[in-house]
DNA sequence: AAAAAAAGTTAGGAGTACCTAACTTAAATG
DNA sequence: CATTTAAGTTAGGTACTCCTAACTTTTTTT
């Protein structure tokens, strides 16, 4: 178990990378500029559940670092910097959520919660191995929605026994030879 | 995207609940009371990857909150309660390293590092069905080590066409026959 | 255009998680 | 057993993230 310094070290001088939390607030700004063009400082307080003095200064925090356009009592857009790392998050948050949901079957409420809090912990290669990881289960023969529902069986009754796996690899076969026709 | 407010909404009284931070430390000492029966701050510091002055804070917070025994200059153990939840994170710490490591294929210095980020995120439930989902995969018929085998093929090749689906099929079919026997 | 309401900012405060430097205690060694 | 060394603590400091209360600016309404 190797620990990372929650505070990578140098503290200091200002931070220059982004915190879980304004990236959360860069997420967040995303999101409402798709919905509104713009971005709100009562909307950002009010998607990221805190209040409005709050917001003041992490948007303070974001113009300093480069992240975002913002003058007090204006409203807010990304730079194009801010919108490459708003489009990855937001990016990581969709593919963990589609696994927590789909895979894994996670109710979708807990799925984007979960999906919120892994999305800073995954760096942007190992979202990419698991976006694949979805796919081929999606795509391969041998797995797929049925295979997908088999776990969720597998799940309630706890063990494979109870499962005729004969059954289930004819079944897997015979699927495979009439989509091919 | 629904986010939770990163400090639990209030602030004014000492928080009662783990910070990622402090659930880290249970870990290490959980981690250094199996090798050596008892923690002391300096192996903490050093695992923590943090100086010995901020180990001590730590320390006075987790007997605060009584999650370890702990007098100063004297070693660490970790109390009933400590102990509980220290494993429970080794525990997600495994699960998810597992399956980064062995499913996904990344790395084990990476896999490492991500699940210990990771293991914060997830709550007991969604790690649970996690490790259903490894188990599954190692034991139902239809998947297993050859077919995680493929998935690294497909994310070498981005592509199924270049693998020959049906002779996948077959041997896998021919594979759980000879088991059975 | 003045008044009221809504939105946003500033100031000050708390808790967390680090740091360095100076100091104290405990352990190891001559 | 006194001294040196290692380990641990305290004090003081920075940054972050949130809060409330008071104030300012902007927008809406009359």
């Amino acid at each position: 178990m190797v620990i990372t310094n929650r505070q990578g070290g140098n503290v200091t001088a200002k931070n220059t990378e982004l915190s879980e939390s304004l990236e959360d607030y860069l997420e967040v700004i995303w999101d409402l500029e798709k919905a509104n063009k713009v971005a709100r400082a009562k909307d950002i307080a009010e998607k990221m559940r805190v209040q409005s003095a709050t917001v003041t200064g992490a948007l303070r925090n974001l113009v300093e670092k480069g992240f975002i356009n913002y003058e007090p009592y204006s409203f807010v857009t990304l730079t194009h910097k801010g919108a490459k790392i708003a489009r990855e998050i937001a990016r990581k948050h969709d593919v963990l959520k589609d696994f927590l949901l789909r895979v894994l079957q996670i109710d979708a409420e807990k799925a984007d919660e979960t999906a919120c809090r892994m999305e800073h912990t995954m760096d942007k290669i190992s979202v990419n191995k698991l976006l694949k990881f979805i796919q081929f289960i999606d795509n391969c023969p041998r797995t797929g929605e049925d295979w997908v529902q088999s776990f969720m069986n597998y799940c309630a009754t706890d063990n494979l026994d109870s499962v005729d796996c004969k059954a289930c690899l004819n079944a897997c076969f015979n699927q495979y030879k009439h989509q091919k026709n």
